[in-house]
DNA sequence: CTGTCTGCAAAAAATTTGCAGAGAT
DNA sequence: ATCTCTGCAAATTTTTTGCAGACAG
């Protein structure tokens, strides 16, 4: 992690996920970056997700039964959860973190939570319309 | 799913988890379960699991960073998460289910919840002492 | 008996690693 | 010039599947 460079590969998956704003999987992020990078390998992917991930430039989700999703982080600090619809996968922002009430209550019975991750998944607006 | 067997490895599946009350790896089932049958195949692990959890007798865990975990589930409708300590491995109730209340509000925003899970992890009571 | 379940081996799927050459600083 | 990164292929790891014989009902 002490060096790291510039390459188009590194530039292009951050911006992706960037402009994206939403978590994507490993196969969503290679699908749209063959577009540019016809030749890019998905080793690349993971190897630029772990180089960004230990420079908390994104983060990791588990959605859709232990899928695996990464998103950018726009600011270090924030902190954020997602649902995803069974029927359409679309994914929705959670509008609050119900773990940190939690944490004081844990520390209180002497568990220090380092980390946390929700999966929450249902049925959106719109599939329940369309059903 | 019409017709279960009562086999000596489904048997030998269920008591174990029963009687540890807690997540457990397919590999921790294993390793257990060898001491008993020797020959027990993997493969034979997970399809009693797929059937155990389409019966409901079991539920589903994610900890660890996505290791996945399997327990007995003492009432059918009893909902119960957990939490690791990430030195000693250990797991420990969570002593509330911090989903509920979001549920309302989230349905009110048009989303129904059918399925969540929560991965907590951090540094246990014990863990804490002894650094 | 009949149909399900088992162990084994092989197949799939997801991620990681080794390596030689390309590219960044 | 040096050291990191890339694409490719192969290796791991985890879970699933096909099959022939074993076992439960």
């Amino acid at each position: 992690m002490a060096n790291v460079r510039n390459t188009k590969q590194r530039q292009l998956i951050l911006s992706l996920l960037k402009e994206t704003d939403k978590p994507m999987s490993i196969n969503e992020l290679h699908s749209q970056l063959v577009k540019e990078l016809p030749k890019i390998a998905k080793s690349t992917i993971y190897r630029n997700i772990d180089s960004l991930l230990a420079q908390n430039l994104i983060d990791k989700y588990y959605l859709n039964d232990n899928e695996v999703f990464y998103r950018f982080k726009s600011d270090h600090k924030e902190h954020k959860h997602f649902v995803i619809c069974d029927q359409c996968n679309q994914i929705f922002d959670l509008p609050t973190c119900p773990i940190h009430q939690l944490e004081d209550a844990m520390e209180e019975e002497g568990f220090i939570i380092k980390q946390h991750q929700i999966q929450i998944s249902g049925i959106c607006k719109n599939c329940i319309k369309n059903n």
